[in-house]
RNA sequence: GGGGACUUAGCUCAGUUGGUAGAGCACCUGCUUUGCAAGCAGGGGGUCAGGGGUUCGACCCCCCUAGUCUCCA
């Protein structure tokens, strides 16, 4: 049965008890804390915590998860991949341990002709909690499962929690016995490779304290409402029900195994080995592909850069099957092919996705190479110390600063008959692994507790009211002082403010919070910030400015009309330059983050190389043409697969309800999801500049810009700035820049003919200094000091002419001068006199210290010089004297 | 978020106890030759990423900033 099938079955089954079919979310998380989707519970997390109501009583669900903990044992088990599909079903305080159980059964067991999927009867084992005697009751009353099929296990087994306080409860897990052929008899308990766990069933039920690890904390009470949460790996039924080895061989991965064992010739099934690295490929080149149509593009860091290590790790592999050329277009599309199916969405996004895995390829290909003349190097300096084996820090270096990967320096290192000293390696990496994560706990430490806005968020959403008003009635609902929910506050405070209603626009989708004031009777506050801590319930930080109030009350929200403009403005804008940024460079420059303000906004995309300056003008005018031409600017709600047909641009990370609202900027021209608000005409934008673009790492640009008035202020100061240099360089505005190149060049002309000139000046005095020239013991001495040195260069030259004139004789020359004010001296010493034992060095050093400073340099030449002018003569006749 | 490295001529890169910045290719001039990276001789081209500091003196040491690469969380 092909994958397809057995998810199809598995969400006709549910629908048909009753459970609303929720399409897969976005494997990039809601939740902040997580990178990815790894489990198919995670859209439901806050519907089981009590975060917000559950929208319906019972759900089901295929998920697509990411889950990269265990990366090293992909391609050796047959268990672990790091893109898995998760079938669930889930109660929210509706159906229990009965009907779970029982549906579980029903769904395996029943024939294929009836909707099932008819596994054997025989060849299923449960396990449950060791102290759950009413799972296993149920299990007895309800399946077929003798008792000796049915095995106790402790809680590191069969207890399911969040790791914190809060919900958990026991589980029960359904096993496959897959034939005496992959293992020992005795069910899970004895061997998990022979006995596949298919299916777990977590039945939340207590509420847990604090507590460390899988069973050390204490159950304080009974869930008021419990709750259902079961996973089905979509992938091991899959590999089960096809009669493969492992969940790398099923029809969704085994295509890409295939070609990667075609292009590097090898055959799948000859070398342990080498079966590892092709199972690893076909892995990793559907996870990658799944996260970039998801929107994750490669980075440096977070979900960027477990995606860019995916495909860094395909590289290896294949490089390790003796294939160097780049194939990322040929796997991808291969992987395309075997998952688009399941995911049509997949089709649209395959230029975007192409194009990022080659560009990404390409750039790590580069990096190999580099990194490969490092190791050459690395290499080379071993093999001359007669070493054996190249050390571990050079081995981290190569993998830290250079990407280059270890498997890889094994493996050519070993060509040159050396072995690489793992342990110290592993040491290093576990080093900076500790750093790392020190790093993370600490900044961790200030994790929200957001349980008190949940007690306000089960009472309803806030109503949004500022899309059609400025200012709205609203009573208040709760306060929040220090976290902790009160029922007044005096003036002063600072506090969060929850309403019934708002005209507040809350900061999301890039959009900064409004600003403006709440009153009523007798007090006012300001509003210092507006946020959503909990989906659909705003908050408003506010400080209260006169008077008292408290929950109860009735108040007026009145946002500043002048910020709210700029908002809109700088919103709109932001929509515009998106446009025009993908009209300019085509649809593969996906906006992946926004932010704006009034007279400001920013927006990072996808791209790989820097914006020319003639592609920023053209973005540029692209968006102040849009402005001119007036374009209307509507809003309106929809659900979200009409929203896609109407082309509108749906941004990655970002959830949307079923319903979403699409802001269109002259119809077709623009049209984004979006909730934020926005100005009425393109016009009133006023104007836009673009102000700067830079990188935000590789794969990704920053471009900022100001909006009206301030975009305005920003070219009248450049204008202002612009004349004034014009001025200063006695030109026009249109000129300056000529000007100054001809200045600039004039003069360097100058001072290089005031070097040639200063030389000629230096180079007169030759004769004379040659006839003072005096005798000291075997050496023949020429010691001045020299005026009008412009720099210590020019002295040095005048001294190597002088030694070079006083021939085969020992000769020292010693020239002292005064530069900008500081005394300067040089020393040199040629052959002859070297030999006879006077060193430049030590001369330089003796007159320098004399002048209150330091010198050194080499045999031939040296120069010093210090602080005090005034002893220069005295610092000349140190050295003659020396020499005697 | 925490580390590591890099930024030197148009291009690819050298440059250690801090002491006048180099090579190859490209470019210009001349000669010699005229085909597959031609030879010889000569020449131009660098605020050594930017800014501070230490020092008599900084491409080199220290700090800050920017850009680029890279590892880890």
């Amino acid at each position: 049965m092909k994958t397809a099938e057995i998810k199809k079955r598995w969400l006709e089954f549910f629908e048909s008890k009753d459970h609303q079919v929720v399409p897969s979310a976005s494997l990039i998380s809601e939740d902040p804390s997580l990178l990815f989707t790894v489990a198919g519970m995670v859209p439901f997390i806050p519907y089981m915590t009590g975060l917000i109501p559950a929208p319906y009583k019972r759900a089901t669900s295929v998920q697509k998860c990411v889950r990269t903990l265990d990366i090293e044992e992909v391609g050796k088990t047959t268990r672990h991949g790091t893109f898995f599909q998760m079938n669930g079903n889930f109660s929210f305080g509706d159906y229990f341990k009965r009907e779970a159980i029982s549906y579980a059964w029903e769904f395996l067991t029943k024939s294929v002709d009836a909707g099932g999927l008819g596994l054997d009867k025989g060849k299923l084992w449960v396990t449950v909690f060791q102290d759950d005697e009413e799972a296993i009751a149920l299990w007895l009353e309800l399946s077929d499962v003798p008792l000796e099929r049915i095995q106790r296990r402790g809680m590191a087994d069969n207890y399911w929690s969040t790791g914190q306080p809060g919900p958990a409860g026991p589980c029960s897990e359904i096993y496959y016995d897959r034939g005496p052929a992959y293992g020992i008899e005795g069910g899970p308990v004895a061997d998990e490779n022979r006995y596949i766990e298919i299916w777990n069933l977590v039945f939340m039920q207590y509420e847990r304290g604090l507590g460390t690890g899988k069973d050390n904390f204490e159950i304080l009470s009974e869930l008021p409402s419990k709750n259902i949460d079961t996973g089905m790996g979509l992938e091991r039924v899959a590999f089960l029900m096809q009669g493969v080895e492992n969940l790398y061989e099923i029809d969704q991965v085994r295509p890409v195994l295939d070609l990667a064992a075609e292009l590097s010739g090898k055959t799948y099934g000859d070398n342990t080995d080498d079966d590892v690295r092709l199972r690893v490929v076909a892995d990793h080149v559907r996870s990658a592909l799944m996260l970039i149509g998801d929107g994750v593009s490669p980075g440096n860091d977070g979900r960027g850069y477990v995606l860019r290590r995916l495909l860094r790790r395909t590289v290896r592999a294949m490089r390790l099957l003796g294939v160097n050329e780049p194939v990322f277009g040929k796997l991808f599309l291969t992987s395309k092919n075997a998952m688009v199916d399941a995911y049509p969405e997949l089709e649209h996004e395959y230029s975007r996705i192409n194009t990022t895995v080659l560009a990404e390829e390409e750039a790590f290909l580069r990096t190999l190479t580099s990194g490969t003349q490092v190791l050459e190097t690395a290499i080379n300096a071993a093999k001359s110390l007669g070493a054996k084996e190249l050390d571990g820090e050079t081995t981290f270096l190569l993998h830290d600063t250079y990407g280059f990967p270890i498997d890889l320096t094994v493996e050519i290192a070993e060509e040159s008959g050396l072995t690489v000293d793992r342990e110290s390696f592993t040491a290093l990496m576990s080093e900076q692994r500790n750093r790392a994560k020190a790093d993370a706990k600490q900044k961790k430490a200030g994790n929200t507790d957001l349980s008190v806005y949940g007690d306000f968020r089960m009472q309803g959403v806030t109503a949004f009211t500022g899309y059609e008003e400025l200012e709205s009635t609203a009573k208040v609902i709760g306060l929040i002082l220090d976290g902790q929910q009160v029922s007044s506050v005096p003036a002063g405070s600072i506090v969060d403010v929850i309403l019934d209603r708002t005209s507040f626009y809350a900061e999301s989708g890039g959009q900064s919070a409004d600003a403006g004031i709440i009153f009523g009777d007798g007090f006012e506050l300001e509003v210092l910030d507006v946020q959503k801590p909990v989906k659909g319930l705003v908050s408003h930080k506010a400080i209260v400015r006169k008077g008292e109030f408290g929950v109860g009350s009735t108040v007026t929200t009145s946002v500043d009309p002048d910020w709210r403009i700029g908002a809109a403005q700088a919103h709109s804008a932001t929509h515009v330059v998106h446009a025009a940024l993908r009209q300019a460079l085509g649809p593969t420059a996906l906006q992946s983050g926004s932010y704006n303000k009034p007279g400001y906004m920013r927006l990072d995309f996808s791209w790989t190389a820097a914006l020319s300056a003639e592609t920023k003008s053209e973005i540029e005018e692209i968006s102040n043409l849009a402005i001119r031409a007036d374009l209307a600017v509507s809003a309106s709600f929809m659900s979200l697969p009409e929203a896609r047909t109407w082309g509108a641009v749906a941004l990655f990370g970002e959830t949307y309800d079923e319903s979403v609202r699409v802001v269109q900027i002259g119809g077709p021209w623009s049209r984004e999801l979006c909730g934020g608000t926005h100005v009425s005409r393109s016009s009133q934008i006023g104007l836009v500049s673009i102000t700067n673009e830079s990188s935000v790492g590789s794969g990704s640009r920053r471009l900022e810009a100001l909006v009206g008035m301030e975009a305005l202020h920003a070219l009248t100061q450049e204008r202002v700035l612009l004349h004034k240099i014009a001025e200063q360089l006695k030109s026009t505005p249109l000129n300056a820049s000529d000007r100054l190149e001809v200045l600039l060049s004039e003069v360097k002309e100058m001072q290089r003919e005031l070097s040639v000139v200063q030389a000629q000046q230096l180079s007169l005095q030759i004769p004379s200094l040659m006839s003072s020239m005096q005798q000291v013991s075997n050496f023949s001495v020429v010691a001045a000091e020299i005026a009008n040195v412009s720099n210590a260069d020019a002295l040095r030259d005048l001294a190597i002419k002088l030694r070079d004139q006083i021939g085969e004789t020992a000769g020292v020359v010693a020239l002292g001068s005064v530069v900008d004010g500081k005394p300067a001296v040089i020393v040199t010493v040629n052959a002859k006199a070297q030999a006879t034992g006077a060193k430049a060095g030590d001369l330089v050093r003796l007159a320098s210290q004399i002048l209150g400073g330091g010198g050194g340099g080499k045999a031939d030449i040296a120069q010093g010089g210090g602080t005090d002018a005034s002893k220069m003569t005295e610092a000349l006749v140190a050295i003659t004297e020396s020499l005697r």
